[in-house]
DNA sequence: TTGCGTAAACAGACTGGTCTGTATATATCG
DNA sequence: CGATATATACAGACCAGTCTGTTTACGCAA
């Protein structure tokens, strides 16, 4: 029962800090829509700040597993799953709830370095990239750090250009360009690829 | 007299916007920091959210300003111009008080894609793009779209990771992409540029 | 030079509301 | 019974924005 109550909770703070933001939506509201009492809330977090920080390694869990299923249960090769990266993107950036990236956004608005929140949004950036290191490294690109760092890249500008310009094919656009560096980086791989 | 006081307060706001970001930071410390009373703020600018949008307005032409002039002060050929962007963009990163995008940051703390706040960010983004667009054509690119497009991912990917994931170097990195995207993109010029 | 009028900026109190976080007392349920 | 949840009230700070009155700065004219 306690553990419902707290993920309910999570749940809901999720939902109204990646629509209105961290420092617009305050606890009240995250509470009556939740139906869960303020002393609740205080017994399993000891700040907002801290319910924050549980939103975020929910998020990051939820993001990283749907996008990673999603690219493995499409593609079966290293190579094509590189690729494919870009179409899940896109599939992303279509939803209609589609909110940016809450871990930029988090950043955004606690911005010094050694915030814990800001720190939480660091570690995410860094297990994607790393999740992009693996494939590069299973499709045996010559220098998978660099590429998984380009691919980061293109996808990283992908989300800022989707949420901030409203541009919701920037995913397509990255994909080519993806494609391009893929195929500089494996020269030597035909193309049904792995 | 008046444009003083008034230029005074959007400076202010401007580094105290990016430095605590928009919603953390208050009118009355804006105010308390600038020496403008709040009667003479409320003359000039109907909201906080008005004061907002002069200090976007600000921030674009600085920026842009500053970024088109360096890029060509230090280089002469629009292919040499296009890699220059990347070495500019590290020189951002490397400053001390860089705060990341404070248009990025801006459309994460107003994410309503009709909020005028979240417009002008995105329009910053497509002011950006359209410069590399005349980059790219005066360098004589097969498809000038298709590569201002890729490099814009770039650097917006690059600006992410150097803020969020605090990896100043991601500008190196992105220019090393980069110049894989150039050449592919231009094939028939030599190396010391067209 | 002195005096005056005007416009701008200043100081600061005030409203009504929201914020996070705490305290207390009651109800529900295993 | 005892743990956990609830509802409600509260503290103290901050929020954006309004209002009243005072002071300063500058141009102009006697």
């Amino acid at each position: 029962m306690a553990r419902d109550r707290r993920e309910h909770l999570v749940q809901t703070a999720l939902d109204l800090f990646c629509r209105d933001g961290f420092h617009a939506t305050g606890i009240d509201r995250i509470l009556s829509e939740s139906g869960v009492a303020k002393m609740t809330m205080y017994k399993h977090f000891r700040s907002k700040d801290e319910l924050i920080l549980a939103v975020l390694r929910r998020r990051d869990e939820e993001f990283r597993n749907w996008f990673m299923r999603t690219v493995e249960g499409r593609a079966d090769t290293p190579r094509a799953r590189l690729i494919c990266l870009f179409d899940v993107l896109g599939e992303w950036f279509g939803q209609t709830d589609f909110t940016g990236c809450t871990f930029i956004n988090a950043a955004a608005e606690y911005g010094e370095a050694d915030d814990p929140i800001h720190a939480s949004a660091a570690e995410h950036k860094r297990l994607v990239r790393s999740y992009i290191g693996k494939l590069a490294d299973a499709a045996g690109a010559a220098e998978p750090n660099a590429l998984a760092n380009a691919l980061t890249l293109l996808i990283e500008g992908a989300i800022t250009m989707a949420y901030v310009a409203g541009e919701k094919d920037a995913a397509v656009r990255a994909r080519d360009a993806a494609a391009v560096l893929i195929e500089a980086s494996l020269p030597a791989n035909e193309g049904t690829g792995n």
